[in-house]
DNA sequence: TAGAATAACTTTCATAATGCAAGTGAAAAT
DNA sequence: ATTTTCACTTGCATTATGAAAGTTATTCTA
């Protein structure tokens, strides 16, 4: 079997699982847009490659990061969610959002400022809105 | 001219310039083991590549994320050292060993699970101590 | 001060990952 | 019954990564 992993560095380690350019995309859009369907997925503003979202949406659930499943009545239609592993992903990616918006600011759009000014107010309590909301969608 | 970055989002943007498996830890041995050389970051647990290393050290400081320098008296050894850029990925970096602390716990070693609680129990305190020996370091 | 060692790469070539376009098969809608 | 939709897969070109050896300019050492 082939190593998954570098080192014992925890930092190395996440990287080995998602440091690429998609699969933190697609966690993205499960957070914040509620995309839950490959085709939503494969909707997204970057254009990812149907065989690479494929392969993403396999070593993610490979990984416990997210689930797939079915709704009743629908054998077509997948329907992918977050595991708790892959709900903490949360910080993260709010703080890399932040570092951008530090420091990236000429490139990107207004529209996520307010989002990450509101962070930056109370990080904590931000987060704990966003993992309420998490628990509400799921019933 | 290729284009840098795929959408204006911000998380996209930013894995646009260190989304993949080695930016992040030449910044982690900058951060957390005074790395400042070629050949110490050729020395890390994770045996990066000597031309992938010399790749992200120029892609790194051609995003402004690290500066390269000389130390008076020496014309051979380059010193790389952070820029602000650079150090606010600290944030960013510090959530992801909390994640794999949580998440990956029977792969990691117990080193840095004492660095890790710490974070935890008081994140603000933690970044601002770490940015203060940031300082400290350049003098 | 001549030769050895070191620092920082570069080059070459094999392998793996990504990207693009087209194709497939089952399920659902018309 | 036929068309659409969904979730992929396949084939192939391009790009990135990895391993090993080679290069050049210092700097150290005998």
């Amino acid at each position: 079997m082939k190593q998954k992993f570098r080192s014992n560095c925890p930092i190395s380690s996440a990287l080995d699982l998602i440091g690429d350019k998609w699969s933190l995309l697609i966690i993205r859009d499960m957070m914040f847009s509620g995309k839950k369907t490959y085709s939503e997925f494969s909707n997204s503003n970057e254009k990812i490659a149907s065989n690479i979202l494929s392969n993403r949406l396999s070593m993610l659930e490979e990984l416990g990061i997210i689930n797939k499943g079915k709704l009743e009545g629908n054998k077509k239609t997948n329907i992918y969610s977050l595991t708790q592993k892959g709900k903490e992903l949360l910080p993260i990616i709010l703080e890399i959002a932040q570092w951008s918006h530090n420091n990236l600011n000429d490139h990107l759009k207004d529209g996520a400022k307010p989002f990450v000014n509101k962070f930056k107010s109370n990080k904590e309590s931000f987060i704990h809105n966003i993992y309420a909301r998490f628990e509400k969608q799921e019933g």
